[in-house]
DNA sequence: GTGCTTGTTGGCCA
DNA sequence: GTGGCCAACAAGCA
């Protein structure tokens, strides 16, 4: 699930819960793939008896700043979620990390541990994470840089290159199908290719769609609808893309679905054209 | 059983 | 060295 807006809205969750309240007792697997790369032991002992000072989501990562200048880093993979459980609850299948407070226990499960636990201890954020791209909302993320980079990744088609964290941060497969479906280009269409309208539209719709999905759905941390059809309009590609005989909510055209730079791609033919072929 | 799945990475090749 | 493609990672669901 985690793009953008879910990562957002699951920082939200812990961090409502957690901020200012300090960890009694870390529960781990070492052994979960999801601390590859880390050092269980180093974050037991660190985050035990640490208060939760504040937390960041950037792109498609989240960072919780403890006390005694410790910071825990959170990817989601593909199949991960952060809850928030009362004292008693019941530990689930898959729950990898669970730091226990006072009167609720932050949980950290992933099924498939394609997420990532990362740790570090300093004075300053780690270079992980102040490396991450500069975000789709903010001033650096111009027009003339996105066309830079369509230009460097010239004959890769547009919908691969959307999903690139180097530029896109936060975009997944859903906002990447969604952004070219309201600009109007059709995701095969090679990067270098869009002429400098494109390229605008482009720029203007990934900003949309982040602002809107962050609306929609990151919302106060405190409610995840299970159908996140109840937040998103019907006039959104997301609301018709999985649907058998889903069609295009403005021209009503049916919906085009196709594995494009290896993820599945959905957009419409009479809306996103590509040259010399109807679709 | 089959064939999917909102992500990332490393290896191969041009 | 750079860019593009793809398999692999792993579990659940229809």
């Amino acid at each position: 699930m985690p793009e953008l807006a879910e990562v957002e809205f699951f920082r939200k969750r812990w961090d409502l819960a957690g901020a200012g309240q300090r960890v009694l007792k870390v529960e781990l697997h070492p052994g979960a793939k999801i601390f590859r790369g880390a050092d269980p032991a180093a974050i037991r002992h660190a985050l035990t008896g640490a208060k939760l000072v504040s937390s960041e989501a950037r792109a498609k990562q989240m960072l919780f700043h403890f006390s005694g200048d410790a910071w825990l880093g959170v990817h989601l993979g593909m199949s991960g979620e952060l809850r928030v459980e009362p004292s008693n609850y019941a530990p689930r299948k898959h729950d990898h990390l669970a730091l226990e407070m006072k009167r609720q226990v932050l949980v950290f499960n992933d099924p498939r541990m394609f997420g990532r636990v990362q740790f570090h201890h300093g004075k300053q954020p780690p270079r992980w994470w102040t490396h991450i791209a500069p975000a789709i909302l903010s001033k650096d993320f111009t027009a003339a840089v996105v066309a830079a980079f369509l230009q460097r990744r010239g004959r890769a088609p547009i919908k691969a290159v959307l999903l690139m964290q180097e530029r896109f941060p936060g975009v997944g497969n859903w906002m990447a199908d969604e952004i070219l479906w309201r600009a109007a280009i059709h995701p095969r269409r090679a990067a270098g290719s869009l002429d400098p309208a494109e390229i605008r539209s482009l720029w203007r719709e990934c900003r949309k769609v982040c602002r809107l999905a962050l609306n929609a759905i990151a919302g106060r941390g405190r409610q995840l609808p299970k159908d996140l059809n109840v937040n998103i309009p019907t006039t959104w590609l997301f609301r018709h893309r999985w649907e058998a005989g889903g069609r295009d909510p403005l021209s009503g055209a049916l919906l085009m679905r196709a594995e494009i730079g290896g993820r599945t791609t959905c957009w419409s033919p009479a809306r996103q054209r590509l040259p010399g072929n109807d679709g």
